[in-house]
DNA sequence: GAATTAATTGAACGTTTGTTTTATTATCTA
DNA sequence: TAGATAATAAAACAAACGTTCAATTAATTC
């Protein structure tokens, strides 16, 4: 028929984007059909079209949003402190915080990008390279005032976010290892991986208990 | 028409399979049709069902190949030294130069995981398993024996693999870094993760350039 | 050189796809 | 309470999907 009762565009956007975000981490963005979607959501096909002009557009404003979160997530704590252990110790907490937190969303904003225009896929690698842009740049600092000791910068940069980013690969929140456990512990491997010497490590480490909420 | 003058049972296989991993590894398994794959290799849709019973037994061979081949090529280099330092550097070398040597293959067995049936996927996550249990054993060895220094052995061997994996995601050889620079950095890297002593680090890594071929 | 087998084509099958259009009803505004 | 607008349903579109089948030709075997 047509309008039903209750109905709300408020409502219904989120609840699309909160099911296709499930939906594609699950099965992938192909393999999701918009009447599958919005079977899930419980409207018909044709509604999705009010909030989406197309599958396309759907996926990367997914996408957009979770790199705009990402970024804005990192501006809000971002140390004033210039010291580059600080940062890099609050920088690795933010990340997999943000990360195990959104766990559906992160699957799709790093499997789906072949599925993007040229031009969307350029939009959301420049938020990705913008975002990666401040890790490097607190090795760099590291390096160069002497508290890290890297071979390559560039490279340490590349290495570290793949590692800090597949914890969602294989973590699940459980009695064994909270998220705090794994924050710290892979603060103490950044920390390694940039060279920090190990008494250093630690109490930077310990420091940074604020940003393991 | 019918068969083609020249027409050859294993070249087609072999035609198919390696434009297959390209296609899947470009646009996705889902975004791939029968008929495009086809196309790709100068024949039919039907033809394709000579050699694959169906699409999905295509992607599993494909997985299977790939996994069979890093067990494969691991178990010819593996050392038979007991020495962790000398087993963890030629871990990480056989996994990057294999990994790199085969990028689409790699890009195909990480991201097409969803599209196996449950059987499937567990017969390929099992020879996963398997070859990550071969890091996890050397991690173990060496934070017994003393020369390795970690927090969490389990935890620091998935973020191993994740970072050694992860370098197919950047890496491209070129005039800057050979596929032998970023294997020595790599394994610096992996020592440092496993807190091997600075200077055991640089002579281990040293010590093993033939794994570096 | 005839018979057999291997390799492939071309057409067809029923589904499903993303998307558009039109009609209908709930809710909001004045 | 009348009118406007927002939200949805239902039906339809052509195109593309994975797969099957019968026909046909190349290569091999005897």
């Amino acid at each position: 028929m047509a309008r039903t009762s209750g109905s709300d565009g408020e409502k219904t956007e989120a609840a699309i984007r909160e099911a296709a975000v499930l939906l594609i981490a699950r099965h992938g963005f192909e393999a999701v059909s918009m009447r599958q979607l919005a079977a899930e959501v419980g409207v018909q096909a044709a509604a999705l079209y009010r909030y989406f002009p197309n599958k396309e557009e759907l996926l990367y404003s997914l996408m957009r949003e979770h790199m705009e979160g990402l970024i804005a997530a990192w501006e809000k704590v971002r140390p004033s402190s210039p010291d580059p252990a600080t940062r890099l110790a609050a920088f690795t907490a933010n990340h997999i915080r943000y990360h195990v937190e959104r766990r559906h969303s992160t699957h799709v904003s790093n499997m789906e990008l072949r599925s993007l225009s040229p031009e969307k896929l350029t939009a959301i690698l420049k938020l990705r390279t913008a975002y990666e842009k401040e890790l490097r740049q607190i090795l760099r600092d590291g390096a160069e005032s002497g508290a890290f000791d890297m071979e390559d910068t560039a490279l340490t940069a590349m290495a570290m976010i793949q590692m800090i980013t597949g914890v969602i690969v294989w973590f699940r929140p459980d009695e064994r290892l909270s998220v705090a456990d794994v924050t710290r512990k892979y603060q103490t491997m950044t920390m390694r991986l940039a060279g920090v010497e190990q008494t250093e490590e630690a109490r930077h480490v310990y420091a940074l208990d604020e940003f393991r909420a």
